[in-house]
RNA sequence: GUCCCCAUCGUCUAGCCUGGCCCAGGACACCGGCCUUUCACGCCGGCGACGGGGGUUCAAAUCCCCCUGGGGACGCCA
């Protein structure tokens, strides 16, 4: 009674080359329930599940588990897939809904009810209830304790359809990343698969689902770990083979407690919000709990090449928000800066800035990339780049501690100078101001400050040639005005 | 409670399968320095771990056992 899943060899001798090629297709899936957002525990999974795909040259399909109707709707699947395509993983076909497939999961109830490996049971939820209650009193396993297994019931008000599992043996599979694990069957209890409605139950839709959708791989969280065996049991009944499963443990918070709200069990879809390049997001979350010797920074080509389920660790993981941060600041630097001014519009818009011409962000966005860990800190740190000089608010401590006397004779003098600077330019600004202070015998240091606070209302922004650059003329002449105003 | 899974720096991890090259390597964070025009970037350096106890062995982070700790599952949810 022992039954042994998941090596490698699966071919049986005498099958033709050309099934033998379509039957080594790898194909794998993600199987969202829509209640919820995709969270990132979800999101890793889809990538896991993804990578492993395209690794093989496979197929990678996408199902819906919206059995549950009260609580699964439309807009959260399609947020799901919105978020999905986000992060750039694409799905072979359409997606399948459980929920148009109940016929299908009636024909193979029927099937294991006239093979014997299902029976009609008329126990009440609560006499069930008891059972459990009872056997935990006992210090045992809480399980359902089969007194309907050998009754021979038909059908009838309130009957539901259980698997009829083995009693003695065990099963024992190899998982992708754990190795081999071992159940004891006395440990299973014989699951309800169909439920008074008619309806099917979770372990045998998926057995069903992913057998028909031809699923030879699966990376699931680790808390499936204990459906397995059930799972495997089913596939049996039904005289099918069961797929290769990978069960990775799940994300952890920063305080290796249960991932929380708090701390890093938000939606995709708001670290998107955050400002978060999906790339970031994306080698984030393939680190956290894969790994390739020392590399950190992966490219997606990079990682399609080389992910394989031997590199993923078998324990869990803390999310860290710091190290995704850096990963996000290091994604920001390297990408294209008319890429990244076409998404900067939407993380201005809140701030009340919108229609900025694309070429004027594509001028501010190389002063940031250095700089900014997301796109909302980019986006504020440019307003002053955005507001018209007569509204640019200045700041108070900056304007009393760098706009002095001393500071505003060279602002009057540099303004001068600048209006005539011809092109209007890093270099030919840098050089109109180096010949003042040669002149003057000044330090580079007399006028930085004062002119970065005259343009910028404070005491912090990019490279100070570059902002006035990109300010252009007559901004920076006007600023300069306002700042000689405010310090006398 | 029962069963299953897991255990290297604060965190992510390499190394573990195929013991010696490991008084344990990289990255994030942190600390110090350099660069400097503010803030960052960058560069250099530092701090910092094999959970405990038994074995096996000439030799153990690596193999075995126990303990402890953590997580998960025990649904007519998925």
């Amino acid at each position: 009674m022992t039954s042994v899943h998941g090596g490698i060899i699966r071919r049986s001798p005498n099958v033709n080359p050309d099934q033998v090629n379509t039957m080594s297709q790898i194909v794998t899936r993600f199987a969202p329930s829509p209640t919820g957002h995709l969270h990132i525990g979800g999101a890793r999974t889809a990538i896991f599940n993804w990578l492993l795909a395209k690794n093989a040259g496979g197929k990678f399909f996408l199902r819906i588990e919206d059995t549950d109707r009260a609580r699964s709707s439309q807009e959260m699947t399609d947020a799901i897939l919105d978020s999905l395509s986000w992060l750039g993983i694409s799905w072979d076909g359409e997606p399948i809904y459980q929920s148009e497939r109940s016929e299908l999961y009636n024909q193979c109830v029927e099937k294991l009810l006239e093979t014997g490996h299902a029976y009609w049971c008329s126990c009440t939820p609560e006499e069930v209830d008891a059972m459990r209650e009872k056997a935990r009193a006992e210090g045992k396993k809480p399980k359902y304790d089969g007194s309907c297994r050998e009754k021979g019931l038909g059908p009838g008000e309130n009957h539901v359809v259980r698997f009829k599992g083995p009693e003695t043996g065990k099963t024992v599979f190899k998982d992708m990343v754990k190795g081999m694990v071992a159940v004891e069957h006395a440990e299973l209890d014989d699951m309800v698969i169909r439920r008074p409605d008619g309806s099917a139950t979770y372990n045998l839709a998926v057995v069903v689902d992913d057998s028909d959708m031809g699923v030879t791989r699966i990376v699931r969280g680790e808390d499936h770990l204990s459906n397995t065996p059930r799972q495997i049991l089913i596939y049996e009944a039904l005289g099918l083979t069961p797929p290769e499963f990978g069960h990775v443990p799940l994300i952890h918070g920063p305080d290796k407690k249960k991932l929380s709200k708090r701390h890093g069990a938000r939606s995709v879809t708001e670290y998107r919000d955050d400002g978060l390049l999906p790339e970031a997001l994306f080698n984030y979350l393939v680190r956290l709990g894969w790994s390739l010797g020392d590399q950190e920074i992966f490219s997606r080509d990079e990682l399609v090449a080389s992910f394989t389920t031997d590199n993923l660790s078998s324990s869990a993981a803390a999310f860290d928000p710091d190290k995704l941060s850096w990963l996000s600041a290091h994604y920001i630097k390297e990408a294209d800066p008319a890429h990244l001014a076409k998404l900067l519009p939407a993380y201005l818009e809140p701030l009340g800035f919108s229609g900025v011409a694309q070429d004027k962000l594509a001028a501010i966005v190389p002063l940031y990339q250095p700089r900014a860990k997301s796109l909302v800190e980019m986006a504020e740190s440019a307003r002053f780049f955005l507001v018209a000089d007569a509204d640019l608010e200045y700041d108070a401590k900056a304007v009393k501690k760098i706009l002095t006397d001393e500071a505003a004779v060279h602002l009057a003098k540099l303004k001068e100078l600048f209006s005539g600077v011809e092109p209007f330019t890093v270099a030919g600004l840098e050089e109109a101001a180096k010949q003042y202070l040669d002149e003057n015998e000044l330090k580079f240091k007399a006028i930085a400050q004062p002119l970065r606070v005259a343009v910028s209302g404070s005491t912090v922004s990019p490279g100070i040639f570059e902002t006035l650059e990109v300010l252009g003329r007559d901004s920076v002449l006007g600023r300069m005005s306002r700042a000689l105003d405010q310090a006398s």
